[in-house]
DNA sequence: ACCTGAACACCGTTCAAGT
DNA sequence: ACCTGAACACCGTTCAAGT
């Protein structure tokens, strides 16, 4: 009822979200330290300042920005999985993943460049959390085997370093798939 | 001469080496963003001003400081390289690649974080360049065989993705060692 | 609750000088 | 050549108000 009723006195019925897609924007076009929490005022159509309601930072701010890159991964692999034989599946999920650093490259970054720590920031822990036990798992049911936690660190490391490669464009998508077997 | 001569003008023989050390201990003490001109001044004892002598833009700066990461890591591979036996090579290469990226990740990320560019920064693209050149070489003599180019990206993926992995603080540098076989 | 304007300490960058 | 001080437009963050 508060989204959509028309009211002139504040400007959003959902400022944190649409600050959240101001910065995504900014993130995108420019990087992390294109992000700032004056600008995504701006584009949101606010003041400066009206963002704290919402944000205690902006450190907070790119939190939930990875946060939502995780979540977003997440549902990727999970929407894979779904899909794919049995047999497969770690290969979709490989994909998938792929796909996703391919698609949004700065998210990606952001999701694993340092820049915000998790500790502090629950949600990122959790949804980060969620986005490799996804990953895991699959990749724990076609290795279950002795040896099966390294042969599964080890599928984890490739996807991951294929994507980072992908993300920082030293290889093409399509190379980086052709290694998933 | 002009290194250690005393005179009293000038507080540099080479203010370019200091800003670049300076710059270094900032990204190692709290990452890309707490690098800046100014502080880096600050702490070669220069005025906030000075730099621009050296460093066209703060990305310059960052510039340079992925660039000596990068000749850093080269130089890390090739002694690998020269210590072990032909058979133990890549995986000796991989290891000093994984003790890189743990003993200076801040450094590590800035590398493969995007926020520079090599388009624009010469000596960067060839410093990376080289780098990766010296992994790659190790890389295709241990795979001669047809289907060389895709082991050799799985070979290459497999360490960069444990080298982030350690960087991010995910996995620790000895589970990733045990991954190298 | 949610928003605003003024204010403060920072930063990158430029300019006009000084030696 | 190399350095300085003043200046400008930005930014994060805080504070005192307004509805």
């Amino acid at each position: 009822m508060s989204t959509s009723d028309g009211g002139g006195a504040y400007h959003h019925g959902d400022l944190r979200r649409s600050l959240i897609v101001a910065a995504h924007a900014l993130l995108r076009a420019g990087g992390v330290e294109a992000v700032t929490l004056r600008e995504a005022a701006r584009l949101a159509g606010v003041s400066h300042n009206a963002p704290y309601r919402h944000f205690a930072s902006r450190e907070a701010l790119l939190a939930a920005l990875a946060t939502e890159g995780f979540r977003a991964l997440r549902q990727a692999l999970d929407d894979a999985g779904r899909r794919a034989e049995p047999g497969g599946r770690l290969t979709a999920l490989g994909r998938a993943y792929l796909r996703f650093a391919d698609a949004d490259r700065a998210t990606f970054r952001l999701m694993f460049g340092g820049v915000v720590e998790e500790a502090g920031h629950p949600d990122l822990a959790e949804a980060s959390g969620a986005a490799f036990g996804a990953l895991r798992s699959v990749v724990a049911e076609r290795e279950p085997s002795a040896g099966a936690e390294r042969e599964a660190l080890r599928a984890w490391a490739l996807v991951h370093g294929l994507a980072h490669l992908v993300a920082d464009r030293q290889i093409d998508a399509e190379r980086a798939e052709a290694c998933l077997t």
